[in-house]
This record gives C-alpha cells, sequence and structure tokens, in this order.
DNA sequence: AGAGCCATGTAAGAGGTTACATGATTAG
DNA sequence: CTAATCATGTAACCTCTTACATGGCTCT
C-alpha cells in the first residue's frame, strides 16, 4: 500500500512470516523481471512445483503482500494501464532478502516441517543460491539423522504398560516418516540435476 | 451447557469435526466411568501416547466440549462437590457414539492425514473395536498403495524442463513418505499386539 | 505463608478458508 | 451474447495459540 515511500505505516506487532510469506519473498527474488504483480504471483502459485507444495489462494496472497508491505520487506508501487486495471508491482527490499537468506539457510526442526517449509527452501535455493544447496541438504539431514537417533532410544525402550505399547506404535511411524525423508534427501545429493 | 436436557441450542451452523474433536467423542467412548470432566481429560492429552499424537490445550478443550454439547453428540451434567469446584461430568450421546464409529470407519485420503487422523482412529478403534483394527489398516493400506500407484507414475513421467525436474523432487518426497506409511502399516498387521 | 492443584473458562489476536464484489476488456 | 480474463481486494466465518482470571483447598 506504499507508493513507493512507505509513508505513515504503523510498525505493526513483532514479525513472524509463515511459509507462504517467506515463499513470497522467494518470488519476488527470482523474479526475471524487477517487480511482480499480485495477479501474476497467483497464477504462478497454481502451476508446477510450487503449486504442488503450496495452495495459496488470491484472498491470502493479497493479504501477506500487504504485511510484508507493512513490514517493510517490499516495496509496491502502481502501474496505470489504460485498458486493463492497475497493477501494484512489488519489490523486494533489503529487509526483505535479508529475511528471506536468513529463513533459506536455517533447516527445519521437525519431520512435518520437511514437506512445506523444507520443500520451500530447497526450490528457492535452487533458483536463488544453488551453491548454497549441497549445504541446506546436508544440514538437514543431520538435523533428521539427530532425531531419528532420539526417536530410536525410545522406541527400543523396554515396554512396561499398555500404554508404553500405543507409544511406541506411534513412535515406529514418526521414525519411519523420518528415516523416508533422510533417505529423500540423500537420494538429492548427486545434485548433478538428474532426476 | 445443557442440563441434562438441551433445552434451547441453537441448531448452528453444518456438523464438521476435526481429529481433536472425534478424540474427544473416542475418550468418552472408552472411558471406564459413565461421565467424564474436562479437567480429567486435559490430563489424559498430555500423557501417553494421545500426548504424542495430539495436543489440546484447556481452551480448545472446553471449546470443543461446548461445541459438542451444542451438536447433541454429549450430554452435559453439573456435579456438585462441597469442598472442590464443581465439574460438568459429560456422556456420550446416541448421535455422538454414531459419529464417532463412522468416522473410524473412514481411511484417510492423504499421506499427511496418517500422522495425526489415523493414529487417532488407530488408538481409538483398538480401544473401543479391536476386532475392527486388521480392516482398518489394510483398507488405509489400500488406500495409500493406490495414491503411490499414481505418484509413481508422475514420478516416471518423462522430464520435459527445469519445472518438470523440481517437480519432481517434490513427488520423489511424496512417494517416499507414502512407501514409509505402507510399511509402517504392514508391520502393524501381525496384530500380535507384540511392539 | 506460599506454591500448586482443582476446575472452568475468557480475552485477544493470528491465521486461514470460502465466497463474493468490482468493472472493464476480450474471446468464442 | 456469454464467458472468461485481468486485477485487487472485502466479508464472514472458523480454528488455533497464548495467556490469564477465578477462588477455594491442600501440601510443605
Amino acid at each position: 500500500m506504499s507508493d513507493t515511500a512507505r509513508s505513515e505505516s504503523p510498525p505493526s506487532r513483532r514479525l513472524r512470516l509463515g511459509p507462504a510469506e517467506h515463499s513470497l519473498l522467494g518470488m519476488l527474488a527470482s523474479a526475471e523481471s524487477e517487480g511482480i504483480h499480485g495477479y501474476d504471483l497467483a497464477r504462478q502459485y497454481t502451476v508446477g512445483a510450487l503449486g504442488e507444495i503450496i495452495r495459496l489462494e488470491p484472498g491470502m496472497l493479497y493479504h501477506h503482500l500487504k504485511k510484508l508491505d507493512r513490514f517493510g520487506l517490499l516495496t509496491t508501487q502502481v502501474e496505470r494501464q489504460s485498458d486493463r486495471p492497475d497493477r501494484q508491482i512489488h519489490t523486494l527490499t533489503e529487509a526483505g532478502a535479508s529475511q528471506l537468506h536468513t529463513w533459506l539457510r536455517e533447516p527445519v526442526q521437525a519431520t512435518r516441517e520437511i514437506r512445506l517449509d523444507f520443500l520451500l527452501k530447497l526450490l528457492f535455493t535452487r533458483r536463488l543460491a544453488p551453491e548454497r544447496l549441497h549445504d541446506l541438504v546436508q544440514q538437514q539431514r543431520a538435523v533428521l539423522a539427530t532425531l531419528a537417533g532420539s526417536l530410536e532410544r525410545q522406541v527400543n525402550a523396554p515396554v512396561a504398560d499398555a500404554d508404553a505399547l500405543e507409544r511406541r506404535m506411534v513412535l515406529r511411524l514418526r521414525l519411519a516418516q523420518t528415516r523416508a525423508a533422510i533417505d529423500w534427501l540423500e537420494s538429492l545429493l548427486p545434485l548433478g540435476d538428474d532426476a
């Protein structure tokens, strides 16, 4: 909502971004043209790998863009068009790029975050800084390996009662999912851009 | 908030319950005593297998209980105590039990629902109707096997462009997670109550 | 005397879904 | 003429999280 100058935006609460918002920063950073508008982004979120990973409806997309603008992570300029509706052209700021790259460097802590958060990190690291891909995968592998170790210890603990039996069922699923994620990460490692 | 008779509750919107609410129905159904109160439930959600599967804070727990009462899936009676605060004793209704068992019979459709929804179904089927355990696991296995087949076909499709390459990375993770879930289900199948 | 349990909640806000509103232009 | 595309949103409604309010009792 700013027009080049971010003017009188209230500094809002504290900043905490979700995967959708980080991915928007990633889209701005990896755009061929300098700026993108919301409608264009919305289209890109319905196709390809991005569409497989996350679903982002126009309502939320525009909402996120406003929030990112409020926090100064992007700037917005109006592009007037004679024949079509005006466009809000968004451009990443320094703060936005810094926020993005901090996020890209952090591996996720839980296995369930692999499916969404880590896939996004992988995607945008591939597009923006492929030289860091190897590190990203290795670090994530290390985090999950530690987790797997802890799960193994719990699974192998002696079963005292019925409840411990149920708990073990749960932990064995977690362990299986974590190991599958680790195997997948390792299968990625050649990184010679094969399948 | 009914007091034996559900009196003047507004019929509310349509009924759609989440995993937390279904698990509450399950807790009522598997209670040793006829009724349970919220505080007791809250304690049980912090320990054992249930605590591993789902986290349910008091605020949400009481909120869910109210909603289930509004829909007539449970009844609520006040038990006065002289020395301690009054208790709201909740009991499952016919409608509640029917809702629960319908849910228990349905396998989940996506791999990511295994972690929460299916584990709950497994847990409560074990407690309430262990004779259906085998069927539940087999049906879930079948659903995931179909999914895995579809993923395999997509993964093996020829890669045309860079985007298809990224998409394949994503699909390979999905496939790995789905296969891990299938293996785990199969490891459950002996059902001789071993680890 | 103070901590913590018992028991039930409310309050405030973040986050998300679904559906629709607008209004011009272009394609079938 | 109808439908879709372009472009940006609003409105209503859920859900979930986090934190705290209450007030008597018991334990140390």
